[in-house]
DNA sequence: TCGAAACTTGACGCCCCCGTCACCTTCTGC
DNA sequence: GCAGAAGGTGACGGGGGCGTCAAGTTTCGA
């Protein structure tokens, strides 16, 4: 009766525990808002003791920072990856929005969490990029300017404008009965691109 | 002694205490943000005693919906009426943008609470309109494509990204040191000019 | 097979919040 | 100046969250 994975019971089990705390607080985080949120709503969630939760994490706050980290961390991956390959405007900031319109549709439960959350986040994480991924889209924004591919303007608010005009058109899209990522996609793009590249 | 406005005291107490209560609320949501903050948070900030909120509001949500109001009503009447003003695509966008950045700055604690408080905010009031007054930019642009002002294009996500990119770019406008509203106006206006009127 | 180590459990003590209400102070109109 | 109304006050009962820890259960390795 070993036909599971490798590791000890001990070991899935543990993993199991701090997988089921980490989707219990997703949803507790998505339907209540972090702050009203409490450390037993999460464990209620769960066929978990109260004792066990603190086993896996110190506090409320610890699990957040673990949620965010990976749901952000997910999105980022896929987005810049997608970016990577742009070799012309257009391209990079079409695949960029298209990864991440995906993305919203793919994890709603995810998304909502983190829109719902979005100014705790920014407060209580100091780096705002790790909400936004602000701060790596100026990155790439950056590596486009000195390749050529992007004008030179003001790095910061070009990505701050990007990741605001995605994040609420990626609002309206989700509240829509059919979710076009398409369009979304393609409104996004076309505005960025033509925005962009006419600078003076 | 009766140096003091025409209301009676009673009335003029009553007033007094209303807007104390709002005013350390205010503090409080951009602090704690909603979900933390407790009725007796607002109330300790007060000289009032605990009894007396309950005289004005019956709970916290009630308090929040007056903050919004109050906050939300202002910064929409002046946004509203800068782009009232505006004759062609370029003054309409334009005076837009100043009018929301410049709120942003002589305001600062009402911007922060409201932008620490956005997820709730939207969640709560399922007008989202409220929050963000995107439902009153997409009327005003309907009325500009109506006059021929605006390029007729999709209005909902026009207006969407207009107010996410100014949220997210007044946020970082904030950050800085030496808050340049007139350079966030100028790059934002740009890019939703150039976007705007150059679509097929 | 068995004993120790690892982990889980939930009751416990402490703390704070909620909304109320009987009592007291202040204002107002006569 | 006074009586009654309006409004302020804060202690109170009830509820629930927090983090802990002694006792119980499960796993592991020899």
């Amino acid at each position: 009766m070993t036909n599971a994975a490798l590791p000890g019971k001990r070991e899935r089990t543990k993993q199991a525990n701090r997988t089921a705390i980490l989707v219990a607080a997703r949803e507790v985080f998505a339907e209540l808002g972090f702050g009203a949120a409490s450390v037993r709503d999460i464990v209620r969630k769960t066929d978990l003791a109260t004792g066990t939760f603190y086993n896996y994490f110190p506090d409320k706050e610890s699990v957040l920072r673990a949620v965010v980290e990976e749901a952000a961390g997910e999105a980022r991956v896929r987005v810049q990856e997608a970016r990577r390959n742009g070799r012309t405007l257009d391209a990079f900031v079409r695949d960029g929005f298209r990864a991440y319109f995906d993305y919203l549709i793919e994890d709603r439960l995810t998304s909502a969490m983190l829109s719902r959350n979005a100014g705790t986040i920014r407060a209580m994480f100091d780096e705002p990029s790790l909400v936004a991924g602000v701060e790596e889209l100026a990155e790439d924004l950056r590596a486009g300017v000195a390749a050529g591919l992007i004008p030179d303007h003001d790095v910061e608010y070009m990505a701050a404008s990007m990741v605001g005009a995605a994040f609420e058109v990626g609002a309206r899209m989700l509240d829509s009965d059919a979710p076009d990522p398409g369009r979304a996609t393609e409104f996004v793009s076309a505005l960025f691109v033509a925005g962009l590249s006419s600078r003076a």
